[in-house]
DNA sequence: GATGAATGAGTGTTCATTCAT
DNA sequence: CATGAATGAACACTCATTCAT
């Protein structure tokens, strides 16, 4: 399964050195403001603010204000693939995978959807190196592979009706991006109830008529 | 594939109005720079660029860069909802509203794609009037009402199966946006066959069976 | 008396020739704009506002916008020295001739006050020709002379004490200043009143015990 | 004639504060290029430049231009007060009052005069708080109580003649406020000369026949 | 005479980034 | 590690002025 590559330098970094501590402050405060107001208006200063010290300090532990970026959405992705993996535990059900990728966005659903609305907006100002751009497409070209992995596994054992697995792949990530992109606009807007709706839609397209489907669960991943 | 007009309506105003030959130079290249980069960092020095000519023209004929922003999504707007009006041109008719809606993003989808990659990520500066963020208000409770009366009507007169009208809407709506966002992001993104392929999906949860839909239909089963 | 210089080109203008009309419209507009707001931040498009027409045409008939500044202060110097010389309708009587002039800065009041609140804030932006800059000085050293003339006459006549004449006229002069500038600050400031009491103060420094003194007089000049 | 010192307590104010070294040249060369050229005209880059930095760094110590103009008026004004309240040091008298007022603007000549010519002609750009129209408005206030009392005070206590109080401060306040202007116009004006001879007709308006006067007067005959 | 369109040189202000300590 | 000070390259916007018609 190559849905989450490697991620060499930050996998351990959380506990195995204490240093590490305050890039994690900056990149939460990061995450939390990009996410809230968008990366353009976000200054350097207004991070250090929130993670109450100097601006000049983030240049010691980024390159730069993109790099920042790329920091504050990587792990988050990482985490998201990683709850996902803890959550299907080599099992290789078809159903239980496309639940197990729905229920995490609902359960990661607040990183998640930060991450979404930060790279929505986001263009790197220097075109030379476009490593956040790279861990976008790494992000959906990884998704769509296990969406359309799991449909084409179901639909060789007979759980699914004979669709295009691609392109239903592609139809679910796509109505998770416009969940995702949604909710910064309307104020109303039920992200969680939608995911539901989306798995309903989900199990018709695929013709799977089974009892299964997204539980109120939260929490405890490994519980399900 | 036509599906994407070179803008018909735009080519051939200069004739009929001379004196705006200009403004709507600056608000094509408008257009194109800001659903391109985003409005946040396209300068008005760009656009000027674009339009060959000196930046401070541009305030001659606009007061600010919002006003520009609003002046160059407004008409794209009023353009959508005028061709879907006159698309299904007072009947009354469920599918044909429907189809009508979908097939209006399908005939103007450059111009509408602009303008909700546009106002995705546009935070008017000034507080003050809010004009832009009334027209997106405007065009996206226009878009809800618009599908969920059409089903509502589809439900009372028995051609769609009962569903809850609102949530249904909202589903479509939401997919719609995911399509529109994604064209952002995927190089090879098919916003057209994408949107299709929702036609598809959504006569299946419609339960509507009936011989018409947007032409040249694929990919996902179950309908067709 | 060399107090009213001759100014050539503008003294016969008014009359003579019909096409001055528009010219005597931009200065009055500009007068009126330059005295409420400043030279500085009123713009040429305001005064051509003001005058209800187009911002070009004023550089058809001014060089620039010092050139409009100049003009437009010039005519009611003019005018106050016209009136004052008229009132005193060469009468060499020093009494007749100190009083005219603070009555002439009443009945004048508003016209030389806005010149005066132009001229303080001014300063051309080409330094090239200053020729506002020789009208004010013009104004100045005129004001110094007739006052300080008329003292004299006073002095040598009998009827005002020996005072040293410059100095006084100086002291005179200077007051004027300060009531014409105290105008623009204070908002119940009474210039008028300001005036009569400097007559009072002038005769005490003068030891002038005359019965006559600044009368309520308005509007009909020849009638004092 | 020491009557203008070299602004002294600003000279050694940076030992006492390292820190607001910078500030404070940039205080000084706003308060000189603000009261010579208006700060209209002045622009933030000219005051960079003179302090031979980058305009940037204006922004660092200062929110905005008004926030500078505000600043480096602001200490003149309070240091003004102190050295007068300094000057009477509690006594009651009149005389010592009056006295002292003129004396502090003899002293403090260059200081004040700044500030009255900036103040002037400013009007801060945004109405917002409007700090700066706050300090003149306590100006100009405090200025004409301090002298109306010492009248009052002096009248009952029967060393001047019965006059009317609040005229007559209003007299002297407007001198010294012609005093301040005129010297922005006259190259060879006086100032120091000017307010001895205000004090020479102060003390004959108000009837005072004592021995005490700002040193060295002549001129204004009548007193001395 | 009069106008609309166009320009260039500024304005105050912001902000990512660097540097010395 | 951490900071305050400093910089330069923008940015949106303004305005006197010019030009073609």
């Amino acid at each position: 399964m190559t849905a989450r590559p490697e991620n060499p330098e930050l996998v351990d970094k959380p506990k195995s050195r204490r240093n590490g501590q305050r890039k994690d402050e900056f990149i939460r405060a990061a995450l939390d403001l990009f996410s809230e107001r968008g990366v353009g208006v976000v200054t350097i200063k207004d991070i250090a603010k929130h993670a109450g010290c100097n601006s000049s300090l983030i240049y010691y532990y980024f390159e730069s204000k993109d790099d920042l970026v790329k920091n504050s959405i990587e792990p988050y992705i990482t985490e998201f693939y990683d709850y996902y993996m803890e959550m299907i535990s080599d099992s290789k059900d078809p159903v239980t995978r496309l639940l197990a990728w729905l229920e995490t966005h609902i359960l990661k659903f607040e990183q998640i959807s930060k991450v979404t609305q930060i790279t929505a907006n986001y263009r790197p100002s220097t075109e030379g190196d476009g490593r956040v751009n790279r861990y976008i497409e790494w992000y959906y070209s990884g998704e769509r592979k296990i969406i359309s992995d799991a449909i084409s596994a179901g639909i060789k054992s007979g759980v699914f009706q004979k669709v295009d697995a691609d392109s239903s792949a592609e139809f679910i990530a796509t109505h998770l991006d416009g969940i995702m992109i949604r909710e910064t606009y309307l104020p109303h807007f039920d992200p969680i109830a939608a995911i539901r709706r989306l798995a309903d839609v989900m199990w018709l397209m695929l013709g799977y008529r089974g009892e299964r489907g997204l539980e109120q669960s939260n929490g405890v991943p490994g519980a399900a």
